[in-house]
DNA sequence: ATTGACATTAACGTTGCGTAATACCTTATA
DNA sequence: TATAAGGTATTACGCAACGTTAATGTCAAT
């Protein structure tokens, strides 16, 4: 009739650590115990079990389960109802992360959303205020071109091209505390260019020269990068000007 | 401009030995310390605490938020999306959980109206089997008397009356391996005795006599009364008869 | 007697710090 | 400038509920 641990563990479903732990901590004694230690279990205790099962299931924790079983003055009725208000507590608090969840990812896709289009704000010379700046400087058609190429691309394809352009200006941001001759910067400089022409447009030298002016000058450019690090537009004018003078 | 744990600690609200925590597990570092080894912690690493806190209010765990904090924002949608499927799931339960404890009370509540019903029919007597006998033993109007008592009672009055017919039993039980004649037996024989008296009606010696023997024969009575400890019913009606040979 | 299945105790690991205990550092005041 | 007072640092244990080895003993059957 008495049973060994492995047979409740079995039986019950719990693990026999779990037994040996609750005869530990005194929660559930075996009713006897062999000469050699072997704990044999009767039916009370199997029902004992249960009743601790029942609690752990509930939430409530091994001490208060130990108070709620053994003591009878600990009324079960009120423990029950006051386990129910913590859970609904956990419930609410639950409740609350769930929205603060949301909000943030709806809040981050608004960001992504901003700061993908301010990014390309930065990039399309079409505004009017700067128009006539950047035909001046570069030629009609180069502009043009640019925010013909930007336009007609798909959302992914933009989304691809504005990762591209985050990840240099992160690169950039590293060396941040460096020279414009640097060769880290420059190295970082050269893959800016590259990354021009192969998206939009071969630039000339000067081009690109005076793509770095137009940086510094323009409030959306330099909003927009100055947000990867504080100094980093002016790096980047600078390293421009090093980079054209190195090529010629 | 940097600042040592102790300002840090009031400034964002956690406590020294926080920030020490989080050192030591990689998960905030000052960016700098002195040669006495004294943390200084920049506006940056404050900036990066409290992201660290907006995750853990998520319920994120520690080593979570190391991975989420310095990784990409995309991967951070993604523990955002896969925490709120966590949190969907723990509420679940929390509900379950809650439905448990409400059928448990509302079932607890039957099973003691149930118990109430038990313990009155135990001490009613007119039932058909029984009353040919009682009447033999006590006279006719004892019976009467005690059943009608009862069931001119409120249900509160009903309820009080059980709570102290339990609260005997339990002291009783208390003392089950006595022997009838000790004193802490008979002084608790006396309560019921007087028990008996106040809420029917004076039962003469003899009468409450009879009433122990009946007890011991009365399945329904011996039943209810086992409940409170194994072997009380013969305690009880030993007790009974010790009890009223003592007052001759 | 040996073996295989089952049992035992001991002790560390986990999570996120709280809470000492003890010793060095810094700074303000005398 | 010495000293007191208050910060800070480093261990290291504690808590909850077991999981998980590790080393070793017991039981039952062959």
């Amino acid at each position: 009739m008495v049973k060994r641990v492995r047979e409740v563990a079995d039986l019950i479903g719990v693990s026999t650590r779990t037994l040996r732990h609750y005869d530990q901590i005194g929660l559930l004694s075996p009713k006897e115990t062999t000469s050699a230690g072997y704990r044999l279990y009767s039916e009370e205790n199997l029902k004992t079990l249960q009743q601790i099962l029942f609690f752990k299931e509930l939430g409530f924790p091994l001490k208060e389960i130990k108070k709620i079983i053994y003591s009878p003055s600990f009324n079960q009725r009120e423990a029950l109802l006051l386990q129910r208000k913590m859970l609904i507590e956990k419930r609410n608090n639950i409740d609350k992360m769930i929205k603060t969840i949301d909000k943030t990812i709806k809040h981050m896709l608004g960001e992504i959303e901003m700061t993908n289009e301010e990014k390309f704000e930065g990039i399309n010379f079409s505004h009017k205020a700067y128009e006539q700046e950047a035909r001046i400087r570069w030629g009609n058609q180069s502009v043009e071109h640019l925010n013909a190429k930007i336009k007609s691309m798909s959302k992914e394809e933009q989304k691809s091209l504005s990762k591209r352009w985050e990840t240099i200006f992160n690169k950039l941001a590293l060396f941040r505390d460096y020279s414009a001759e640097s060769q880290d910067v420059q190295a970082i400089i050269k893959e800016w260019y590259d990354f021009l022409n192969e998206n939009f447009k071969n630039y000339s030298l000067d081009e690109f020269y005076g793509l770095g002016l137009l940086y510094m000058e323009d409030e959306r450019f330099t909003k927009n990068i100055e947000q990867y690090g504080a100094g980093l537009t002016r790096l980047m004018s600078e390293a421009m000007k090093v980079f054209v003078d190195n090529q010629k």
